[in-house]
Order: C-alpha cells, then structure tokens, then sequence
DNA sequence: TTGTAAGCGTTATCAA
DNA sequence: TTGATAACGCTTACAA
C-alpha cells in the first residue's frame, strides 16, 4: 500500500537518495559493491520508478498519444498493433484517443495533448476534421506529429499514406472492366484529402474509359449503420441503373452487402462490389468480397519508427520523410464478370 | 516551442504562481478581477497544465491502464469502445498495452504499472497467463484492478464476465439438436477460467445427451493462423465423423470455415460451426455463422464504471461488485439442420 | 566514491 | 484576497 521510493531505499540502506538513484540508472562512478546492494533491496521490495517524478525532471514522459477515429475497424486496429510494438521496443507507453470522427472531440484530445503529457503525436484524422490549427500548435509546442492514412496535407509534417489515388483508379477500372457502367462510389468525407484523392481516382477511371461523371452516384455516409443501409438503399431504389459500387471505406462494403439482400439483388450479378478493406475473412463472405487492402500493421509501423526517431533525435518531423506505401487489389467473387460478359471479351480479343 | 508554465503566466500578470494556480482552479478566495485577467491570459497563451507536475504533486495521474491480449479482435475492440467512453466522461487518459497472449509480456507491463503511472487498471488476460501475482501486487500498491471477460477467479477484485458456461452448453445443446453427434471444440486455454467454463458447458452438454466426453476432439488453438487451420485440417482428416464444431474464440470459427473449403467439406451440410464472436458481418459469411454474441461494449463500460467508481472514492474493489452480463445465441445458416434432420424431428414429435 | 542541494511545475498550508 | 514557502519523487551539478 505504501510506496516504495528513493528516500524509503535510501533509508533502510544507509546511503543518500541520489547515491541510491545513480545505482540504479547504473552510472559510472558508483561502485560496485553498492550497485549490487541497492539492486537488491530494491528488487526486493519491487521498487518502480515514479513516472512522474522523472517525467517532471527529465521533461520526458515516455509517452505517445494515437488519435484515430474508431478502434472497431480492422485497418485501425491493425496500426496500433505497429504502432504498439514500435512504442515497446523503444520502452514508451501509448496514450489511446479516440474521436468518433468528430471534430470536436478531436480539438479537444490535441488540446489535452498539448499540455505535454505526451512526447510525440501520431493521428489519423476525424472525417469531420477541416481545420488544423489544433495539431499546428502541437508542434509549436515542439511536439512531433505524424500523419497516418488520414492526413491533413497542408500541415508540414511526415505523412505516412497509401497510393489512394491509383488503388481507386484500378478499383474503378476493374470494375469497368467486368462490364460496369454505373458505378456509385461510397465515401466519408470529401473534404479529407483521402477523400479526394480516393474520388478523383473514380473520376478519372471513368473519364478514361468514356463514361460522364454522375454526382447523383456519390454518396457521402455518416458512419451510422442503419442510416447509411438506408441511404445506399434508396440510391439503389432511385437509380436502377447501378451495377457497381466502389466503397472506400471496410464498413460501407458491407452495408452495400446487407442493402442489396434487403432489397434482393444479387452480387455480382446484379451489382458489383469492390471496398478497400483489411477484413481477414473478407474471402469468407458470400460472395467473395474483392479488396483493396491496405498494409495496415506496416503502415502502423512506419509512422511510428518516423515518430520515434524525431523523439530520439529530439527534431522535429519533415513533410520529407512521408511515406508512401502501396495497397493490393485482391480480386475475389464480389466483382466476378457475368458468363456472357466474358464469352464478350473474349470475342473482342479474337476479333 | 517554450513552454507556458504558472510562472510565465504570474510574471506577466504580476501575479504570485500560487494566485495563478487557484485562479485557474476556480478557488472561492480568489476575487473574481483576477479570476478574469489570469484566464484571459491563460487562453490568449494556450496554457494547458503540466501534468507530470500535478500528478507528483496530487499523486494522481488521471490515467487507467487497460491490459488486452489483442486489439485486431472484435470483442476486444467494442470493448476499449465502452471504457474509453467512460474515461473520457471522467476525463481520465487510457493508456492501452497488448500482450499478444504472452504472459511474460503481461507480467512486465503489470510491473510497469505499478511504478504509479495508473490510478487503476483493467485486464483481460492472457491465455498463457498461469499466475496471478504480478497483479495482486498491483492491489498490494492501492492500485484497483478489474477483470473483464477472461479472469483470475482467485483474485479478491471485481470481475465482468459473460454466462460463459450457460452459452457454452446452450451453443453445443444447438449442435445437438440439429444432428451433431461428434463435436469437435477448439481452445485458447485451459488454464484460464474461461476456458474451463466453456469447456465445462460443453462436456456437459454432451452428458446430458449421453454422449461419452472424447479428449481427441478438444483441440489448443495457438492464436496463431497458419497452424491454428493446419491443426484442424489435421483433426477432420484424422476423424472424419466429426460433424459439428464449436470455436470458443472468434478467429477459430474463421479458421474452421477456412480449413472445411480447403479440405472440400461443406458449411452446414457435412459439418456445422458456431463460435464465440462479435463479428457484425457473420450475417454475411458464406454460410451465415451462427455465434454467441458477448455484449463487448457494455463490458468494457460496466467494468469502468466499476474501476471509475473505486478510483473516485479511493477504495480496493471488493470480489461482490462482480457482474455477470449475458451472451446471446444466433442461429444462422451455419448450424442449419439437413433436411431429412427436421423431417426426422418432426416425425419424432409426431409419434 | 558518496553526499548536499537545487529544481522540474504544480498545489496546499500558513501567514500577511 | 493574495503571497511566500514547502513538498511531491526524481536527477544532476557541485562539493566533499
């Protein structure tokens, strides 16, 4: 109950608390015989360093904080895994944040942040987020920031991102290419720049092959399950036209899936689906859900080591060090081309 | 970059730091004038507080710890959910450690923590978790600590589990019903009380349907995913009477979906599968799984609330605030009896 | 090789 | 109503 600290060691062995304190960060100049007999109480009595003690002295807390906006989705859970074992190995600690994408709560957390508890910052932005101003003034305070996946571009730091921009291309493409011709694109934000990038990418796969952009086939969700089933539901209702849908993010792949049983079409045949997705068992659905899939843990992992080494180096982060990693196109039932589809292209090869 | 600190604000203010401090802290002896200047200045410089400098000094950091064997999981991930949503109600920082299973990585984090960093912790613990005194030192230091899911039952503290052992027999009960009559159940651990629990259901059950306990069918996954689908590949060629399988964790069920299609063997018709999980897409799969759903979120919010409410009045949690929530049984396609099955039931009723 | 003392930023006690 | 001061536990000049 009562805690054990430098004095308490100090006390029961006779020497000063900073004889003590230097035996144990191992220093020099204190001998041997007295290292191995502070050592020893202090196993025993299970000494730990106060945190807050050294992190006031040292101004160092060992401390990152992870700012995301869900923790239930497999791309996000996957980078804390990286982010995770990065932080171990250097023997810091990971602060958790979570903002629902929202906003608010994101300004808030950066405030929290700001106070320093602590040493370094790694977000991924609030779908809701437009302004930056709150993660500016983390590093004007000396704060390391880096960007994973969601980024705020202008800001002037590492950014670590996937190729969203050509992933969406190909998603789009791939789906033209097993006879799509309207093709309606999910997203959760426009004014993020993944969201763009992740549009621009649709866009410009249509325009190559021809076909007008319809901005009736975009459809912004809200991350509410049962709202955004409805609204891809009257999309499908309203434009029974629709053979394709490109979801750019996990859990719009799957509404897709729940509002075309809801409403009895059947994929592929009647629609395609392709999302980007880091669900193991994305092979396991019926059908087959095609993937563009994210190295997530990587990604994870690199932002980190970026972050740790602006810690280390006690620097702050270059927008120079980003880092582009590249996504995979894992084709699977979800996007199949139809028997005739096939027997088509086939006979335009032949042609 | 410089730090604001009550100094720098008392200077500018011509002001004492102790003034400062209790302006800032809204204290009833301070005139409502200076109340006003500090905290206008304090705004226009972005003061936030220091807090390794006040958790010295309060001996209190603000922060629980939450101690979870993975976070790419499901359940685990509804669960930081629920407590975050607590924490941040009491404005309280999470800091979140994985021990991937590993129980010398569960024991060092538990010494980590107990160095003060937390004012309480919860955990699930690790499957290879044997013992429990790196976290009954943790009580030893007036450090509350609360179980959620998979528990100590020898530790006097609060425990939030799930009527694991009613589910578990109810879910092999279901397996029975439609057919099964070898049924093959997959592990994490034994050792853990909740793997006995589920284990304990599961014999049962088959008791009471007087079918003899078979060990070969009780299968040590190794949360591991490659060998964990070659094990039970290798358990349904070396027994092909199994008909039924029941995966006490979530990836399990996957594996056991993965391991049927590669061996050729057919969801529900050759062989049925119902798991533990929290999947929101086991609706989808190809077949539907039939699951025992864990209310996660509420969980993780009822085990913070009861860590949240020791925390508040400075009390140990005593082993009476333990609560039990329930899981729910789904029947999906997974579990689906054959048709001569129901034409025998019905036949049987009949008669 | 060890001890003394100052200081990290905050808050609580006591005095003015 | 405000100010001076000590203390939280640790680290590090500087002295001895």
């Amino acid at each position: 109950m009562k805690s054990v600290n430098l004095k308490r060691l100090a006390e029961e062995l006779n020497l000063s608390v900073a004889t003590v304190s230097r035996a144990l960060n191992d220093r020099y100049d204190i001998s041997q015989p007295t290292k191995d007999r502070v050592r020893e109480l202090a196993n025993k009595l299970n000494y730990e360093p106060n945190p807050y003690a050294s992190g006031l002295r040292n101004q160092k807390s060992r401390t990152i904080g992870v700012v995301i906006p869900e923790v239930a989705n497999h791309f996000f859970s996957l980078a804390i895994n990286g982010i995770e074992e990065v932080a171990r190995a250097n023997d810091y600690h990971v602060l958790i944040y979570l903002t629902h994408e929202d906003y608010e709560r994101e300004v808030s957390v950066a405030r929290l942040l700001a106070g320093g508890r602590v040493e370094g910052v790694m977000i991924s932005v609030a779908s809701g987020s437009r302004d930056y101003a709150h993660l500016d003034s983390l590093q004007e305070r000396g704060i390391p920031l880096v960007f994973f996946d969601r980024v705020h571009e202008e800001l002037a730091t590492a950014k670590v991102t996937t190729n969203d921009y050509e992933s969406s291309y190909q998603a789009t493409r791939h789906l033209l290419d097993n006879g799509c011709r309207a093709i309606a694109h999910l997203t959760l934000s426009e004014s993020l720049s993944i969201g763009k990038r992740r549009l621009q990418g649709y866009v410009d796969a249509l325009k190559a092959a021809g076909i007008p952009y319809d901005e009736e086939l975009v459809v912004h969700a809200l991350a509410n399950k049962a709202q955004d089933i409805q609204t891809i539901q009257e999309l499908l209702l309203k434009r029974p036209d629709i053979d394709g849908f490109f979801a750019s993010i996990e859990s719009l792949a799957m509404y897709t899936y729940e509002a075309c049983r809801n409403l009895g079409l059947v994929i592929p045949t009647d629609i395609k689906v392709i999302g980007f997705s880091n669900l193991e068992m994305a092979s396991l659905l019926d059908p087959p859900l095609t993937t563009i899939t994210q190295p997530a843990y990587a990604i994870g992992k690199e932002a980190a080591t970026i972050l740790f080494r602006a810690i280390t180096k006690n620097a702050l982060i270059t927008a120079t060090q980003s880092l582009e990693l590249k996504s995979e196109l894992i084709v699977r039932g979800s996007t199949r081309a139809s028997v005739d589809m096939v027997a088509a292209k086939a006979h335009q090869q032949r042609s």
